[in-house]
Parts: structure tokens; C-alpha cells; sequence
DNA sequence: AACAGCGCTATTGTCATACAATATAACCGA
DNA sequence: TCGGTTATATTGTATGACAATAGCGCTGTT
């Protein structure tokens, strides 16, 4: 075998070569954002191939959040909504059974992170939607199901505050999943007072621009959510379950 | 608009639905990993449809990583593999001009993470082939390209020592876009003395279960990371540049 | 009975073609 | 100039066909 001449050539399916290659195009920039694809009967010619193949490939593209229907009925090239990252990490997640453990353990050094670049970097407006949050966060303390859905919600909002793209990308999947397993320890140890009071801290310094506050408090926060789910008896090696939320609508999602 | 009583409602395409409609039975553990689907035609028949439209679907799934080809050249279910996360999330950073900062700052508290983690859960195995690499950047110091390689080789490996899932889902594409900076740096203001002293520290910290040291030490590297580009006159504000390896081989992975 | 070789079958990959649905553009009449 | 109408471009979907081939089972040999 070591002496081979000719090494095992990779036979493509045609649809995938014809993906590769408009993948490819936009990737390197030749076709940026923005731009229409010709229209299924041309690309076939071009490409050599016949419709139903080229729609075989856009499907590949549409699935990577690579194109989408644009003006025109066409399909434009367009860079992947964040909910095309989540969604695959979150399918991931999900069927390789990782534990909320494993999550916990990223989002614990993430988040604070997100709390310190959020104080520096905040809006007025995002210290207005974190205020409303609060409030509604407030109301439904003994509501499990509100309350995990406003705990995800407040790290969406401190992660957005933070102004940083990457951490966007990689936090908001372990979030989605991570943080409604409070909506548990809160139905088993009662309302979630400590959440508020850990929220209500982090908000003030963020306010504040108190970035280290910010930081200790939202670590405190999670070794908080750590030792809850201790008291509540809940195995953190336990395998993630899917968010029935975000497992409708891939492709629906909010602004890139 | 206000009071309006119908909502708009979704007028998806069949290949959407159907392709809806077999993600959901995966991910709700109705078709498990390592399951067969039926035939296309059987599918088609099943669902509704004819044959193309359910290829069309048929190729949104497999690009998400949730079906490849199996036995008996039917497609099988399967859980993502990590370079399907990898992939979408190399190609919104690259997309969405995400810059070198956003990146580091994301990594600069995950890798300290890794290495601490890894301290506690190293196998000897990992020892060996992180000794290995540590010996192939030892012959490299001079040749940007290569040293880079190694550089992200040597993340990965404390990565995958962490025995961490999530955090390797997360990190694995910010070390790929992030680590070949280094290369620039390297050809500017001289060989990677420096890279090498820290890796050799967190390996010897690793190798002594030394959690604290292999944090503080990844810590320190990511700092002179960033000092490196800033003497190198490299602007972290840059947009990420698409890593041309990664680029190729999509779905040509390694282990999940 | 084990096994090698061979044809068969199930299944995918690809093509050609056709037609319906519809958003957009072009046009036209007031 | 503008509102409405027709035309056009383009996608969505169906039908049917055929080539390629991986894997199965059969058969005959040892």
C-alpha cells in the first residue's frame, strides 16, 4: 500500500463541486454580500451541469447562510446570519449529548468578559433595554418558564452591550442552552432572588462603566447558577436538552 | 396594521418543509444517530413530493452536517461534526469583517480556561503528541508559515486536553483565524522566542497538573500576543483574513 | 462447508423537459 | 403623473428516464 502510485482520487458528486466552486468565489470576495447570483438556467450553463444539480448546490449555500432570495426572486450572496452559527452549534451540542457542565465551564469565563467590555463599551440604548428587562425580570420571579426566558434574554443583551462581534458568535448558543436550566433550580429551591440581585448588580455597573464590578459580580452570578443547581439536585453531567425555541426557526433569526 | 387579524402566514417552499420536517425528527431523537433513511423515492412518496424535491432538502441537511452518506450508499443520520461549526463560524467571521481584537479578546480568556482545564485532565497521550509539537516548533522558529501551523496545532492540542466539548466547539475557529497573525508578527520583529518559552511553560505545567501555572502562563501569551502585533505595527482593528486551509475542506474533518 | 467469482438489484447521481405560480418590470390608459 | 393591467423573467415542482455502482445473493468449485 505505502508504495501506491496513484493516490485515491476524490470522485464529488457534480452538485458539490458546483457548490465548492460558488462557495468559493464568495469567500474569497469575488462575489461579496450583496450581489445577485445569475439566475438557475445560466449558472447551469456556466457550470455544465443541468437546473436541478445547480439547485441541489444552492440548497448546500442557502443551508450555510451563505446566499439568500434577494431582489428579483434571485438568490444574493450574503454574510451568515448569527442565527445560522447558533443553530448549527446548538445541533451539535444537542446530538453529542454535551453536559451542562461543559457549557458552564466556557460561559463562565465568557460572560464575565462580556460584563467587563459591556461597562465600557454600552449604549444608552442597551442600558434602557437591560432596565426594561430587569422590570419584566422583577415580575416573574416565581414564573420558571418567564424567568429562564428574561435570564437569557439579560446575557443577550449585557453579550450585544459588549460590542464584540466574536463573542456574539460563540457565546449565544451556550447561552440559549445553558440558562434555561435555571427555569429548574428556581421550580426546586424557590424564586430566583439571588438571579435578580446578581442581574440588578451587574446592570449598575454597567451603568456605571464599573468594568471590573461588572466582572466580579458576573462571575459571583455564576458560581451562583453553579451551587443552585447543586442544591436543586440537578446533575450538571447531565446531557444538554434541545431549546424548543430555537429549534423552529433557523433562518428566522434577528440582525446579523 | 395594528389590527390586523390574520398573520402573515409562511409560504415556505416544500423543500423547506420537508427538509423541516426530517430535522425535527433528528433532533428530537426520532431518527438517533447512525439511522438509515429510506430511499429518496420511498422519502418522496412519504412526504409528498417528488424525488428533486427531496434531494433539494436532502442537501440542506447534509450541509448541516445532520446526514452524510452511510451504508449501502443510503444517507444515514448523523451528529455534526465539529468542522461543520467550524466551518459556518469561519465564514461569518470572515463575512462580517470581524476583526483580530474581537477575536483576541474572546481568546484571551478561553485559552487561559483550556489550559487550566487541561492541567486537571490531561492524558498521556496528549502529553506525548503536545511534546511532539512542541519539538517541531522548536526546528520552526524561523519559518513564519510553519510556525504558525504548529502554533495553532499546540492550541488545539490543550484544547482537546481540556476534555471540554463545548469549549472546543467555540474556540476552534477563533485559533484558526487568530493564530496565523503570528506568522506576520514573526516576520516583522524576528523569531518566536518568546511563543516558545510560554508553550514550553504551559506544557511543563500541564505535564505537573499545575493548574494555576498553565492559566497564568496562556494568559501571559495571549498579553504577548498582543504586544507582538502592536511592535509588529499590525492593526487589530483589521478585518479577519480567511484561512485558506480551512477553506477548502469543508466536511473532510477530523474526529467529532 | 468455506469461498471466490459473477451477475443482479437497489439506490443514487444526473439529465432533459415541462408547466404552474408569482414577483417584478413594462406598459398603457386616464 | 399615476393606478391598474399585461407581459416577462425566474423560481418551484413534477415526470420520466438512464447511467453508474456498491453491495447482495447466487452458484459452482475445492
Amino acid at each position: 500500500m505505502s508504495d501506491a502510485v496513484f493516490e485515491t482520487l476524490d470522485r464529488l458528486p457534480a452538485y458539490r463541486v458546483a457548490e465548492q466552486t460558488i462557495r468559493r468565489k464568495i469567500l474569497d470576495g469575488t462575489l461579496a454580500p450583496g450581489t445577485l447570483l445569475p439566475p438557475e438556467n445560466d449558472l447551469a450553463e456556466q457550470l455544465g451541469v443541468t437546473r436541478p444539480t445547480v439547485r441541489e448546490a444552492m440548497r448546500g449555500l442557502e443551508s450555510a447562510g451563505l446566499i439568500e432570495r434577494g431582489a428579483r426572486r434571485r438568490m444574493a450572496v450574503t454574510a451568515p446570519n448569527r442565527s445560522v452559527v447558533t443553530t448549527a452549534m446548538h445541533e451539535a451540542i444537542v446530538l453529542h449529548g454535551i453536559s451542562y457542565r461543559e457549557l458552564w465551564e466556557v460561559q463562565s469565563v465568557i460572560e464575565p468578559l462580556a460584563a467587563r467590555s459591556a461597562a465600557a463599551n454600552i449604549t444608552a440604548d442597551l442600558v434602557e433595554r437591560i432596565r426594561v428587562n430587569l422590570d419584566k425580570t422583577a415580575d416573574c420571579l416565581d414564573d420558571p418558564i418567564a424567568l429562564a426566558e428574561a435570564d437569557v434574554e439579560f446575557h443577550d443583551l449585557v453579550a450585544q452591550a459588549a460590542d464584540n462581534r466574536a463573542l456574539l458568535l460563540a457565546r449565544e448558543p451556550l447561552g440559549a442552552l445553558l440558562f434555561p436550566a435555571y427555569g429548574t433550580v428556581i421550580q426546586r429551591i424557590g424564586p430566583g432572588r439571588r438571579l435578580f440581585e446578581a442581574h440588578s448588580r451587574i446592570f449598575h455597573a454597567l451603568e456605571t462603566g464599573d468594568a471590573d464590578t461588572a466582572h466580579d459580580w458576573m462571575n459571583k452570578h455564576f458560581v451562583d447558577f453553579k451551587r443552585g443547581c447543586e442544591l436543586a439536585g440537578l446533575d450538571l453531567d447531565d446531557a444538554v436538552a434541545a431549546n424548543q425555541n430555537a429549534l423552529d426557526n433557523p433562518r428566522n433569526g434577528d440582525t446579523p
